[in-house]
DNA sequence: GCGACAG
DNA sequence: ATCTTGTCGC
């Protein structure tokens, strides 16, 4: 059971329309074992934000490398509903395919939510790659057990490259393109930082 | 048994 | 992820 939180619809004119990406992300609050999660959606690609939706809950389910999705599914699905605008695609702060099982969190969010999904983590969880180009969009196929689950892509100069790997109905180049795209010269796509620091914003009032 | 290990 | 301030570098 997850508490509703925030809930804005900033342009509600654009719903409907194309060109929505969203970005999702989740905070944990230790001292009161809650999760926060928070979904904003953009519209592209000016980039301007025209909704937020939030939740939280408390956590079930432990962090556990591989299970990230036990843990984080529950209240992301919350905001995600809570959502009003219906995003063409949605970049969640963790693995696609790069997952031991193929169904990392983001693979596994937009597959219940039937929505193209991809995954853009800050580090590695499973695949070997090599060393790509120091200028910014270079990128570097990430390999598992022989097969191609993403790449480490190079958002800005001399910082290091973000995970990404398709989710759910996007295939590697085109989550390249989103996370590229989406980028507003930070390392981490501009709907996920954005949506990082709204969870982290709702944690600390809370805390406070 | 040892090392690796999204957030 | 979270705990935490200033600080060195581009």
């Amino acid at each position: 059971m997850q508490k509703r939180l925030a809930h804005k619809i900033l342009l509600k004119e654009f719903k409907n329309d194309p060109g929505l990406v969203a970005g999702a992300d989740v905070a944990y609050s230790r001292n009161s074992g809650t999760l926060f999660a928070a979904i904003l959606i953009f519209k592209f690609p000016m980039m301007k934000l025209v909704e937020l939706s939030s939740a939280r809950g408390k956590a079930e389910f432990p962090y556990i490398p591989g299970l990230l999705s036990f843990r984080e599914i529950p209240v992301l699905l919350e905001a995600a509903e809570r959502a009003f605008l219906q995003p063409d695609i949605i970049i969640c702060d963790g693995q696609g395919i790069a997952h031991p099982r193929r169904l990392g969190l983001a693979s596994h969010l937009g597959l219940l939510l039937d929505l193209p999904s991809v995954g853009c983590a800050k580090s590695r969880l499973v695949g070997e790659y090599g060393e790509l180009g120091e200028e910014v969009g270079s990128t570097s196929k990430i390999v598992y057990k022989g097969k191609p689950v993403g790449a480490v892509v190079r958002t800005r100069k001399k910082v290091k490259p973000v995970f990404v790997s398709p989710g759910y109905k996007v295939d590697l180049k085109g989550a390249i393109r989103v996370v590229l795209d989406a980028g507003r010269g930070y390392r981490i796509p501009e709907p996920v930082r954005q949506a990082h620091l709204t969870v982290n914003r709702l944690r600390k009032e809370e805390e406070a």
